[in-house]
DNA sequence: CTAGGTGCAAAAGGTTTGCGGTTAA
DNA sequence: TTAACCGCAAACCTTTTGCACCTAG
């Protein structure tokens, strides 16, 4: 099997086990997602979409970003700004918040964010703990910029 | 020293700080977000400053918000929904999102979240780390909504 | 064949901006 | 006195919706 066909044939099965049919728009969009890890939002998945696909429209990529959440191959990212971001990528870990430039990087985890029973009040039991970080990122452009603030 | 006439000076001294002036509207905001701390969005802080202050527009209500946020005495929530929300509890805490109800609840914290400095690459340096969670509250009719799923 | 997906255009939130008048300091 | 702030309305940006056509299964 091509690696090709294997993406294929992955992405078909995800999408059939949640009842969304496979389509080259999906394809396109999920692409786009795992090609480039860099959080972009819906209007960014859109214009590298359109490479591909010139006539995709931004309502389909809405359409196909939901999919991809549904079925569980992507989940947004809600940053400070308005528009909603998009990940790919399904490993624990969490997002570090460059304050200066605004990027969104992953960090992998070495143990699971764990909330200590006691910390929590009676009856909350949560499914899912996600943890951010805020501040700047190493690139020297950030690092150096305390000045300006 | 009464009770409001403390709330008003702490206020005008936080803006001050920040050189921001003191106004009746900020004041109203700010006397919205501390008395109901439900996380409110900026909507709905619009229709609850109206109820002391009618006149007050959407307008003047985001440049309230923003200007409590700047002088360190709200935060901004960002939960999964389009619109933002906000929290007037500046003391160390996290968030519980219901997946249910979409109600955000405050939980303390009995020590720090930590992120060892192992599980991060190099030269990465956060100043603030968020810790969320998500799940059904315990109002019963959230605890016991599984069936619905 | 047909339910689900697509593209388009219009509408619906949510937030920001420009402007003339008002006010805190 | 005057820079900051207010209210209003229009603009803007992001997301959703309605509809006619198309296509995967």
């Amino acid at each position: 099997m091509t690696e090709k066909s294997r993406f294929d044939a992955e992405l078909n099965e995800k999408l059939a086990t949640s009842g969304f049919r496979f389509t080259a728009q999906r394809r396109n969009v999920y692409n786009v997602l795992v090609n480039k890890r860099d959080h972009p939002t819906a209007e960014e998945v859109f214009i590298r979409s359109k490479a591909d696909m010139p006539d995709i429209s931004m309502a389909t990529v809405y359409n196909c970003l939901d999919a991809l959440v549904k079925c569980g191959l992507a989940k947004q990212v809600n940053h400070d700004s308005t528009a909603k971001r998009f990940c790919s990528n399904m490993q624990e870990h969490c997002h570090y918040y460059c304050t200066d430039c605004n990027r969104v990087f992953d960090i992998d985890l070495k143990e699971s964010p764990r909330m200590p029973e006691a910390d929590l009040p009676e009856n909350f039991k949560p499914d899912q703990i996600d943890v951010a970080m805020r501040g700047r990122c190493p690139d020297p452009a950030c690092a150096t910029a305390g000045a300006k603030d």
